[in-house]
DNA sequence: AACTATTTATAACC
DNA sequence: TGGTTATAAATAGTT
């Protein structure tokens, strides 16, 4: 539809390409928007030039969800985890490596902040602000998110296992206890019995390393 | 373009609303096609009829991510992830209410994992296959698996406590043992002192309640 | 689901 | 980029 007709294939010409790229992006978002109007639709629509550029389009007043806006919500709640797990723990959760990529986070987490704005204001306005490497950080800080929970769920175990431990010492202080108010030689004998019953570990915390559930790392 | 202009506007005639969604959601994904072969672009597209039903079109062998893609490629990892919690824990981490969620992130899973086939084989086709009721259960089990975050980062708080609390009542063992080698009434006398100074809780597990950062909660 | 009169998008050109 | 225009393509209304 234009001055002549042109075969459906890549446009050789830089130039033109790009030309034809930016009118042609133009009609579809109008598209959209359009069908958005009439049939009461839902679009989300993101085109990445190969530029490397992101054009997006997404539908107004969406009470369901579109993709790459929960994504990017999601991603600022993981986000806030992770500077939630550092201020928690008082230290870095994550070493030299994994400090740039808790400021890509931020920065990122900024840049979805104002976006969410914009698509608030600028109702089914097209935005282009994004490139890939953006995304990339994005995809690296969700893996990251993730890694996280995996890390957690050691912790999990981990905690089971000195729960268990903790119950058991506490019962042989008691029983200790018990027995020393009874009798200080009688109670000496039991100690040494339970000690040898009860412990098999030498250096403190060995037996963090020998999980109770023997084919443990095979899952993780 | 047609008989007669058109203002854009909701179609109140349901059916000729039907008829125009079908219609220009094909040309709509036509277009996106041609923007792809033309111009090397990238392009996800996601439309939601009123009806609910979802038409997508994503380009062909994208080497960069599509959002829709790889969001339902994290939601994959995060079903994998809990149901990691499920096993390892040998009990449910998860009570009744929650049982229906995670047969329906298994579902889903599936569902994800065959239109990554779909994807794979039939490039840049139209797959009509989720409805909103599903795109809802993708969100809540997002939900659920940050959720879980949240949980584990208080395991982390709950292990450094317990951590320290073993330490000092191996501490408090070793010395006793010492101490009992020596002489068994010294010992005694020792014993109780360090128990007085050590332990302010009664109920087992009372200091568990007791965060050791006591602004916790509120960070939570 | 086809048809077709019209509107709309856009290729080529500036 | 931005505007113009001849023409191809999309589609509204009709069958």
């Amino acid at each position: 539809m234009g001055r002549g007709k042109i075969e459906i294939k890549r446009i050789e010409n830089a130039s033109n390409r790009q030309v034809t790229y930016s009118k042609r992006k133009n009609g579809i978002i109008k598209k959209a928007k359009e069908i958005t109007v009439l049939c009461d639709a839902q679009v989300s629509l993101v085109i990445f030039a190969s530029s490397g550029r992101m054009h997006e389009y997404c539908s107004p007043s969406t009470t369901y969800v579109v993709p790459v806006y929960f994504f990017l919500t999601r991603l600022a709640r993981v986000g806030d985890l992770l500077d939630k797990y550092h201020k928690q723990s008082g230290k870095r959760l994550w070493d030299a490596k994994h400090e740039n990529l808790s400021i890509e986070i931020d920065r990122i987490k900024k840049e979805n902040d104002s976006m969410q704005i914009e698509l608030r204001h600028l109702k089914g306005e097209d935005i282009s602000s994004l490139h890939h490497t953006e995304l990339m950080a994005i995809e690296e800080s969700l893996d990251a998110g993730l890694a996280a929970m995996e890390y957690h769920s050691m912790l999990e175990q981990n905690e089971k296992m000195l729960d268990e431990e903790f119950k058991r010492l506490q019962f042989v202080l008691q029983q200790q206890e018990m027995a020393m108010e009874e009798n200080a030689i009688e109670m000496e004998n039991a100690y040494h019995q339970q000690r040898m019953r009860d412990y098999n570990f030498q250096a403190p915390f060995a037996f963090r390393v020998q999980p109770n559930q023997p084919n443990l790392q095979e899952r993780m």
